[in-house]
DNA sequence: TATGAATGAGGATTCATTCAT
DNA sequence: GATGAATGAATCCTCATTCAT
């Protein structure tokens, strides 16, 4: 529940005069994703990111150069942030399944607690044109990477010819023969995580880690399984994602 | 007389003067569902609108009143368009899976035949706040609703005891006992179906057929069964989803 | 002495509202050709030409959609002008150095009347790049041009073996052939021509006509001629140049 | 220690700190000749002067107080060096007529070598209202005395009888006399010179002293003459103006 | 001497919206 | 029913200029 520190600087930041650009520029950015997350990249006017970030309206031009700018700074900082949340929360040595649990857990952690930020790159970003758009794929196609490796791994953990028998005559250690379809799957978890980030957010009392839970009961049990009573679980009893 | 070729409408209709209300309305929603999906609802200009409706301002506005009404007709139209057409789309005679499969097929078949309508419904109405929002989300709770009637459908059809072992001592048959769960699993399925949308859509090649099983395949089986060598497939020799 | 009707529209307009297009294109081009004569391009302001044109300022960009279109509307307006006004002072019918004496007077008149539309096209124009000079150069070749066929036919009018011995061995009917001197001196005639048209609107008591004649004295008979008692005369008594 | 590239001032000076001021101003005014002359004094910016000059911004105000100031030393500067040029061109033991043609090659020579300078003088200044107008005005008037003085003293080196003809019952050694009509004759030629340097800058393969010939032609000669086949000549070979 | 940090003021441009016919 | 004419209110952006060190 506490408040990473750059969410407090933007609101209540005394304006004090003079700072180091460095600082500035923090503070802008904060700012400006507040803006952007609550109103959209269209709505949201350079006169009020100046004024929640407690400076005139020339600096943030002096230090961002333009709305686009400023705009295309705060989707890379908030996909870098994100990105990085994922992967620190993911402990490497653990079977493909737990991984993909923490990470999730992680997701819906950071997306949780920068509601504003989860707003610049799931929607405004992509609803306002190539070059924004363009920046969030980059982290999509990190994270849907990641995913991948994860699902490709899971089916080498998993019995290779029985992932055979269904492909018949192939090897299921080749990463790159079932390719369009691992991608399509992990789109559509993808998808489905950042839908149930929303759906978590909304709906009290639903914890990141159940969320997480959640989603691996559909996306690695399958509603098939989990109907007929083999719902998903964490091998041994969960200490869970080692994220806040 | 011919009138100039500027002033036929780019929608195709001839713009002859004095036409009923009714259809002049179409044309101006016709028209604002294509602005509006591919700029964006605040990029949108009404002059743009109108032109492309072949009519003048004033009478967008005599009929629609202000862009946020119009807007808010969009989305309501095609809003109902798109609930349709998944209904359309399903035989409620048919095992859970089947219908779920049908479904899907509807859905990608009709946002991949009205990509600015989808980019509506998808993107703009939800990137420009709460009034538009609650009018996407009171369909998409329609559709989450259905499917979760699916999942509990499915649900029965499976063993019940088998559901049952999993959540020991409660009676499977009970609607609303796992509700949480369900709503998160159905909440989890629209949003992995919305996400494949855009990517079957960007994907050359991929049809709605093959997104809808490629999604399937991911939320029945689950991608334990998967790599197992246990996908997904419809029950008989499959005919398809009936849509066009 | 009397200001032409447009010049006064300009100012006194009662802001009648609802005029047809075309008139108030004409005011907004009034207003900017002062503006715009007075204060420079760059220092101009549109709020400024709106006002003094008695219009708001939307409906100067709905009519000639720039500041950028608005200037070189202006240039085009005005370097018409001032070569009709130019071409209607002159006789055709004359021999050439009194065409080149009525010309003058034209010129003369012209610009003294407009001085505005005078500094727009000769400072203005040319200080603020490309776009804008270009603009300009294509009249002040046109009047080159029209100097130059003066020149020409002044030298056919006067010995051709005359001129023939200066040059020796080239025919003096060939008009190409002292191509670039003759480029030289139309180039300084209109120059000083422009430089005269200051001085004598800065002068009081130095009419149009008294202009022309000082400068055909310069250009015609030469310093030389002049100081050995051989000025330059209309070869008849004078009616004048039959400008205003 | 090497400092980076980028500040090294553009105009070639190592940006050495604590230079002495009048050094220091000089580049200053270097620099913002550079600008004024090539973006116009509206469109330059400060920062833009003062980056070029290699020191920062403050440092411009603190030696030349505002945009004004620094543009009035500029043509300041420039007015006083080119008066000098010209003056520094002309041998004043020689007949008039090779004063003249000397002055006009120094005058082409220094315009041609210095077109930002130029550009500030003949253009920038005189768009820009009064305060700098006025600056070039004295600086002109000056010339313009320089040349008026020449052509009386031609008028006086002709046959006084013959010039006093052409203005019977006047004694043409009263430089006051015709004073108008010479005053004209010195500002068309003046202008004439002005418009020319464009010319003779913008024409390539047209040398200072070809320019001067082509003037002189035109000024001394008159195209009455030129046509008759007397072209104006210095009067023994000619050692050229001895600008560099 | 010299500068990084900061801003008040203003300019071009666009847009949703409304009269008057 | 339909439109040409018109605007109030913002929005992005830039610039000359000044502190505080």
């Amino acid at each position: 529940m506490v408040r990473p520190a750059r969410t407090l600087s933007a609101m209540g930041a005394v304006k004090t005069k003079r700072m180091p650009r460095a600082v500035r520029e923090q503070q802008m950015l904060d700012a400006a994703v507040r803006i952007f997350g609550q109103r959209g990249y269209m709505a949201a006017s350079m006169d009020e990111i100046a004024e929640l970030a407690g400076v005139s309206k020339p600096l943030v031009y002096l230090y961002l150069n333009s709305k686009e700018d400023l705009f295309t700074a705060c989707i890379r900082r908030e996909a870098k942030a994100l990105v990085e949340a994922v992967r620190a929360g993911v402990r490497r040595d653990l079977p493909a399944d737990r991984q993909l649990w923490e990470g999730l857990g992680a997701f819906f952690a950071h997306t949780g607690e920068n509601p504003d930020a989860w707003s610049v790159l799931h929607l405004q970003a992509r609803t306002h044109g190539e070059p924004f758009a363009a920046e969030v794929t980059a982290m999509r196609e990190e994270i849907v990477a990641f995913v991948t490796q994860l699902i490709l791994a899971g089916a080498r953990e998993a019995l290779p010819q029985a992932f055979g028998c269904a492909r018949a005559g192939r090897d299921p250690h080749d990463p790159d023969l079932p390719e369009r379809e691992v991608a399509g799957l992990a789109e559509a978890l993808v998808g489905a995580a950042e839908s149930l980030a929303a759906w978590a957010n909304a709906t009290p009392g639903v914890t990141p880690r159940q969320a997480a839970g959640t989603l691996m009961n559909f996306a690695w049990a399958g509603l098939g399984d989990l109907m007929e009573g083999r719902p998903w679980a964490p091998e041994e009893e969960p200490p869970g994602p080692h994220v806040a």
